[in-house]
RNA sequence: GGGCCCGUAGCUCAACGGUCAGAGCAGAGCGCUCAUAACGCUUAGGUUGGGGGUUCGAGUCCCUCCGGGCCUACCA
């Protein structure tokens, strides 16, 4: 028994996030949780919101609330979507905790100790109007090099030129359209990545086993143009975690704040004291957990991501924690996905474009959902959702594969035996080459699940369903019955314990349906498989079951159109 | 501009440099009648984006062109 540490990217607060953002950590995140506590292994599984920064505030006051009550409000939300998922995370903090607070505050204290902090004061535009400095990309204005009117700060979209915000003709401000801008000498704080260069370029090194998109963003990042650079880590904003130099205050940089991308990472840590603070757990608790001294140097730790967030789990967060000296737990596996398209385009929170965690759980059941992001995850490269791909694959896979097969079963054996598992007749060449041919199959689907392939792993467990199918098909009850309703009985027999195994297997993936599958054959009995045919003897003669409804419903077609229409512009 | 990834059957995707490039879906044919008009079997689909090269051997490695995507450090 090994003990694992998972955590998905954390979502920002403002708003509701999309499938593609779902599928990209969080989804991926529960889907291995799930697998390692059903193979007997301890996890925790840690997720949060990331609640600082520019668009929180803004959100918040386009809203008319307050900046707390607003990230209070939304992240009521986003853990009522995420409970509607089954994402079954040990705890869905808040980087705005004061756990997170504390934290954040003790690591700058370490890496100024350590002599990586610099102080750099720098010129930035303030805008008297909104009364805040301005993040580049607030500031629009015309570009120098194409005569663009909408260019921002740090980029011109039009001739995708780098530009810097004074390079803008005419700046103002993107939030108020003010032009009454300033540039407002400020001081700010520098992690010193730097100084770590080389030893986080060993230590990406060492990970041989990391897929090549996380490595060639971390290797890009240490060694573009002159190397690896210092990163600012502080803001001028209100909203966030004060700095402050460990307990003591921070001569100069009063009424600052840590910048969101050094806060966040930092609340992975941060959500496993708010676990064990929930629990009235002692911190010895989360520490076997996070430091290496205190018990967590066997932990297996998995990060869950967004390939737009690989430098900051790659770079910065481990330089943060090497930076502090202290035995802190480094990250061992880094699983990043490619981005999922909506029908052709990208999904857009802007543009209300795409389905939407709110949305999705109102049309269908998230077992629909987790099966067809999930079977699809965008592994390898981009993918992409239609709703007659996702319509045809529902359908195909969870009503007519595994649905029908527990319906067959359950059904037939009500008909000719009743609701009790049927005692009688012996196993026969077409049950045992139904075990044998399950015995490699779940053991590749084990094999996919600890490489972490999850296409692959969804495609093997499709196959063991199928699996079942096959052999009703070849062993036909339906006809022994007539003759020697004993051997049918030792047909009917295994089939119900198809459906407990079938079950326990598929969990990790549409874990409510298993759950009914595994009432419907009156059992709690979810032991992960050994040999398969003790696996499917544990259902004994005179066990009372009973027929479950139908377990998926199919996508008719006119839903499909109806849907598709409703998510293809404007969101309501 | 720079870096990286991807391009394989109508669709979604596989394939340590090594049998005849494989699965699922959709299509065609047959079978079954327990079941959500479900299931099973068989079958047809390919100049692996184009061109050049390395190699006994290339979907895989190199060069180049075309197409799509991501990142480029102050959105997060």
């Amino acid at each position: 028994m090994a003990r694992i540490l998972i955590t998905s990217a954390i979502p920002y607060i403002n708003g509701i996030k999309h499938l593609g953002n779902l599928v990209g950590s969080q989804l991926p995140a529960d889907l291995f949780a799930r697998y390692f506590r059903a193979r007997g292994h301890e996890v925790l599984f840690l997720c949060a919101t990331d609640e600082h920064g520019t668009p929180a505030e803004l959100a918040a006051a386009k809203a008319g609330k307050p900046v707390e009550v607003y990230c209070a409000e939304m992240w009521a939300v986003q853990k009522r979507l995420s409970d509607g998922f089954r994402l079954s995370f040990d705890h869905f903090g808040r980087s705005s905790s004061p756990q997170n607070h504390r934290l954040t505050q003790h690591f700058a204290g370490r890496l100024a100790a350590n002599g990586l902090i610099a102080e750099v004061t720098e010129r930035q535009f303030f805008s008297k109007a909104d009364n805040r400095f301005l993040p580049d990309r607030y500031i629009e204005g015309t570009c120098p090099n194409c005569g663009y009117e909408r260019a921002r700060g740090d980029q011109c979209e039009n001739c995708t030129k780098q530009l810097d915000p004074t390079d803008l003709i005419n700046p103002r401000s993107a939030i108020s359209g003010s032009t009454d801008l300033e540039l407002r000498e400020t001081k700010h704080l520098y992690l010193r990545q730097s100084a770590l260069r080389d030893r986080l370029e060993a230590w990406i090194d060492s990970k041989t086993d990391w897929p090549v998109l996380t490595t060639s963003i971390a290797k890009k990042w240490l060694n573009d143009g002159e190397g690896l650079k210092d990163r600012g880590i502080t803001r001028d904003l209100h909203w966030g975690v004060p700095v402050r130099r460990g307990d003591e205050p921070w001569p100069g940089m009063e009424g600052k704040v840590f910048y969101v991308w050094f806060d966040a990472p930092i609340e992975y840590i941060a959500c496993a004291k708010e676990w064990a603070d929930a629990r009235g757990l002692p911190d010895a608790a989360w520490e076997r957990w996070w430091r290496e001294d205190k018990g967590a140097a066997d932990v297996r730790y998995i990060q869950f991501m967004g390939k737009d967030n690989v430098p900051f789990h790659t770079i910065s967060f481990p330089a943060t924690i090497m930076g502090s000296g202290e035995p802190w737990k480094l990250v061992d596996y880094i699983k990043s996905f490619n981005y999922l398209n909506y029908d052709g385009g990208q999904f857009s929170t802007s543009q209300g474009r795409g389905v939407f965690m709110d949305q999705a759980l109102s049309i269908l059941p998230a077992d629909y959902w987790r099966w067809w992001l999930l079977s699809h995850a965008p592994e390898n490269s981009d993918s992409e959702f239609t709703w007659e791909n996702f319509q045809a694959s529902v359908n195909k896979d969870l009503a007519d594969v595994l649905g029908n097969f527990v319906s067959r079963v359950t059904k037939f054996c009500r008909a000719k035996f009743g609701e009790t598992v049927p005692e009688g007749g012996e196993a026969d060449a077409h049950a045992a080459a139904l075990v044998a041919e399950l015995e490699t199959r779940v053991r590749a689907y084990e094999g996919h699940m600890e490489a972490m392939e999850v296409r692959k792993a969804a495609a093997e467990l499709r196959a063991i369903w199928v699996a079942g199918n096959e052999y009703l098909q070849s062993a036909a009850p339906w006809a022994v019955h007539k003759e020697d309703p004993a051997r049918a009985a030792a047909m009917v027999r295994l089939g119900l314990n198809l459906v407990r195994l079938y079950a326990v297997l598929s969990e990790p993936f549409i874990p409510d349906a298993a759950a009914a599958m595994l009432a419907a054959m009156g059992t709690s009995d979810r032991a992960w498989p050994g040999p398969i045919g003790e696996a499917l003897a544990v259902l004994p003669p005179g066990h009372a079951f009973t027929t479950p409804d139908v377990l998926f419903k199919k996508i008719a077609d006119e839903e499909r159109e109806d849907w598709a229409r409703r998510f293809a512009g404007r969101r309501d």
